[in-house]
DNA sequence: GTACAATTATTGTAATGACAAATAAATTTA
DNA sequence: TAAATTTATTTGTCATTACAATAATTGTAC
């Protein structure tokens, strides 16, 4: 059963609350995915997004704190999935010399490496999923989604 | 940092994968939001999630094949989940009569009530986040939500 | 400079989620 | 009707996430 078959079954006291329950169920389908389509990497959807993160800060490092932010996730969770990507040789990790309090993480090479290999399938999956939607109504969706507080 | 400055702070590859990430970030932004107003009753979302739809069912038992399907979860957790329920009264399991494998679940007169205490606090957030987009707009970004794939 | 608060990250632990294997009942097939 | 297959759920296990408490460093008020 895909997301529109499910909000039909629903019914919904608003339209607020038919918008917030349709955009988890999208927000679910397109994490189950990616899942799939990085599971042959041995990388999850998180792991996924510090590296690309990392990618886009072009070689200046990141603290935790920032990766944080950016993924909406937890403090604590973020050390240890930094963890994970260190132990398996795509990150970095060094002492911030001028506030020894923050740690900076940067993309390795093999990281750099691995994370090209990984856009390619995750690439299709994104267009397979808007492959329905034009360019036009991609922006009035992202205009949309904005105006989310 | 909310969602609309994370998505400044990053450089993307194309509408679609810009399309996917915002999804992502809205979604963990309003479970985020309806987990913390939850919280007080000590339920978690998907739990929340499960007796909304064994009401929307108006008194007829769902089994666990249907509540997994409407909630993109994984049957094997969903048993788990119901047990919980079931533990704090707001459900009852009994075996279906007519195909003794299957599992009716039915929302208990305890499980209506506090899921009506919970309808305020969640309106309530669903309300906020949604407050600057007009009904038409809600209405066009539902019809662009069912076009995802 | 010392005391106290704020910032940044880590550790411990419980709850939740993903995945594979097992069980149990019903249905199909030989 | 016995065996094999399919359906529906459960159990076990490990990874991830949430939450609370702690540690280390820096900033600030006196």
């Amino acid at each position: 059963m895909d997301v529109e078959q499910i909000i039909q079954t629903k019914s919904f006291h608003s339209l607020e609350q038919r918008t917030v329950i349709h955009l988890l169920l999208v927000g679910n389908r397109i994490s189950e995915l990616v899942g799939q389509a990085l599971k042959p990497f041995g990388i999850s959807m998180q792991q996924f997004n510090v590296l690309r993160i990392l990618r886009g800060q072009k070689g200046a490092p990141s603290n935790l704190n920032t990766l944080n932010e950016r993924m909406i996730s937890r403090m604590s969770n973020t050390t240890r999935l930094v963890d994970k990507l260190l132990e398996r040789g795509f990150v970095s990790r060094t002492i911030c010399e001028s506030n020894r309090r923050k740690i900076e993480i940067t993309l390795t090479a093999s990281g750099a490496e691995i994370l090209s290999r990984m856009d390619i399938v995750v690439r299709e999956v994104e267009n397979d999923l808007m492959k329905n939607i034009s360019d036009e109504d991609l922006k009035t969706l992202n205009l949309l989604l904005n105006r989310i507080n």
